[in-house]
DNA sequence: TATTATTACCAAAGCGCTTTGAACGATCTG
DNA sequence: CAGATCGTTCAAAGCGCTTTGGTAATAATA
């Protein structure tokens, strides 16, 4: 079923049924009425791609996985997609999804702008010098970039969290704990959040009149193994931090099974912070003893990008938005004060 | 620059222009030539919208993640999809995202069915009666199902792992290993593929003459909490078991946290297997003692499903496939003999 | 009452592509 | 050499919707 047969159903014209089917005020009540009611007992559904070819307008939003697969994204990706996903659908936009390996990031950016297929893409991951801004200036493809690129960059629309606050409050709160020895396990510092971080954390040292030992931090894939070795190989150096920072609950989890093969105590022996982006699968707060977190939704920041997203689609001309969210610093039971 | 354009630029009619692009025969090798070489000078592609409304094909598949956000799916869904979006690019697909909390599954299966929005879809995480099998047959929607509903199930097409003969051979395993007492932390029972997994389990046990003590098994959401819980619950039963076989990679981080905590050794006081989706970031060869696990890549899956998809999508008159992968039980580690 | 607004509707054009059916010159057949 | 065949090209219709620019009928104004 069509327009057009539902409107010579209706003995309507096309104009007036379309008219009355997307709130145009130029139609009767009545009339409105009765389309609403006979559309819906036929299911009639406006074909979307010829909706799209009429208005220009893709009505959908692009995500693309960046073509390296950097594993930190992946397992974080499903929940900040997922919170999206809803906030696009209120408003009748559809989710097309890359996860690109042959063909890269830029070319898929080109490719949606040149075939229209999409209004706007959320960029993901934002490495330090991102070649991905230019592209997308380029192209005049409106996006909100998950992140930020830069400190004070403000010729695109971001959502990022403070990572720096947040590693820095969690070096803070360790040092006031009296701990001297802190050893960071960070994901791949050419990521801008994990750069951010390491700042965080050496100016938070160096506040304090302390050194970060480079012996003592690591930067690298977020992965349990990761977390692992890394642990291990710094808490058997000589002269052995007394706590650690890490950047995911995944690296935790590597670090909790080393942690234990030493037969060391979290909590006593060495203090845990980690960064919790609250994925439903790994809980910080069940854990034994409970785990200290700077915390911080991805799924929430994924909804809110999505609204950003559809804000600057919706209005052009609007004031880029950036939006930087305060992280909170949940002491649990991982941190203590130094023997 | 559209089709028009590009066609008057070369002097040519967009019929011409058009059938050049997309190699139809009736066209001069020199012309074709020429337009090809154009149109990528212009950096032309056709509107997506466009060709789909003339077309009345899609050239769009749709994921949707089931409504109650199952926990299991997620940290699986990225890997399951990644590996498909490549496959569907190479075919000129997009992939279409729906992650649905407000709206159920079968209402978007509607809408994509009467919008046109897609060609095919592939459904996940099915349920042991999965009223969204009939759905979408009534919607006469190509899909293919990552699992099965019901055992010899033929009148849909679907892409499986041998659940139950995993589970089998894994109880088998242990058994043989001398063990009597085994536990069971599954995923949700409602999923047909938690539920051939005790199939396969209670099967192995009785084929030795054994039972199953409801006890010792869980059914549950795959989450590394619940994986603690379970374990510690089971480990902590008058005659508790030797061995535990795991549904995912995440409850063993519990499991292994709570195996630990009570000071026991995996591999000589409690033997553990898992079954390992192949996930990135949690490596079960790495773990101390490395992991015995039956092993099956989801992100293969995902690829071949969505190969299998289009298939149907190009020869819808072709026979639809079902395939059962093997799944490997690999011998490492956590596995040992009776004390 | 004549004129202007307002309301409720419609015909037709157009979005950018594909595809049908036809045309044209060149080549081949008998 | 007439007729059939082939290889290229094109004009025009159509996919299903939105939107522009109307037109009648009714209500408000002077």
């Amino acid at each position: 079923m069509n327009l057009k047969e539902l409107a010579k159903h209706l003995n309507l014209s096309p104009t007036t049924v379309s008219r009355a089917l997307n709130g145009y005020p130029e139609v009767g009540e009545s009339t409105r009425k009765r389309v609403d009611e006979e559309a819906r007992r036929f299911g009639y559904r406006p074909n979307a791609h010829a909706r799209r070819l009429a208005t220009g307008r893709a009505h959908a939003i692009g995500y693309v996985l960046p073509a390296d697969k950097s594993l930190m994204i992946d397992p974080l990706f499903s929940d900040f997609v997922s919170g999206a996903t809803d906030v696009y659908a209120a408003h009748g936009f559809d989710v097309m999804l890359h996860a690109g390996g042959q063909e890269d990031e830029i070319s898929v950016y080109q490719r949606y702008s040149q075939g229209g297929s999409v209004d706007g893409v959320v960029m993901l991951g934002p490495r330090l010098n991102d070649p991905r801004i230019e592209a997308l200036n380029k192209l005049q493809m409106p996006y909100v970039v998950h992140g930020r690129v830069g400190g004070s960059a403000s010729d695109f629309a971001w959502l990022d969290i403070d990572n720096y606050g947040a590693f820095y409050r969690a070096t803070k709160l360790l040092i006031d704990l009296g701990h001297r020895r802190i050893g960071l396990i960070n994901g791949l510092e050419d990521f801008n959040y994990a750069h951010d971080r390491r700042r965080g954390y050496e100016v938070a040292l160096q506040d304090r009149g302390l050194r970060a030992d480079p012996l003592m931090t690591s930067s690298g894939l977020m992965t349990e193994e990761n977390g692992y070795r890394q642990t291990k190989r710094i808490l058997q150096l000589g002269n052995r931090p007394t706590a650690l920072i890490l950047g995911s609950m995944l690296l935790v989890a590597g670090a909790m099974r080393a942690v234990n093969e030493m037969n060391l105590l979290i909590g006593r022996d060495v203090s845990l912070i980690a960064h919790d982006d609250g994925l439903p699968f790994l809980n910080a707060q069940s854990l034994v003893p409970s785990l200290t977190t700077t915390s911080s939704s991805i799924r929430a920041a994924g909804e809110r990008v999505a609204q950003l997203l559809l804000g600057i689609i919706t209005d052009p001309d609007s004031e880029l938005p950036h939006e930087l969210w305060a992280v909170d610093l949940i002491v649990r039971g991982s941190t203590g004060p130094v023997l």
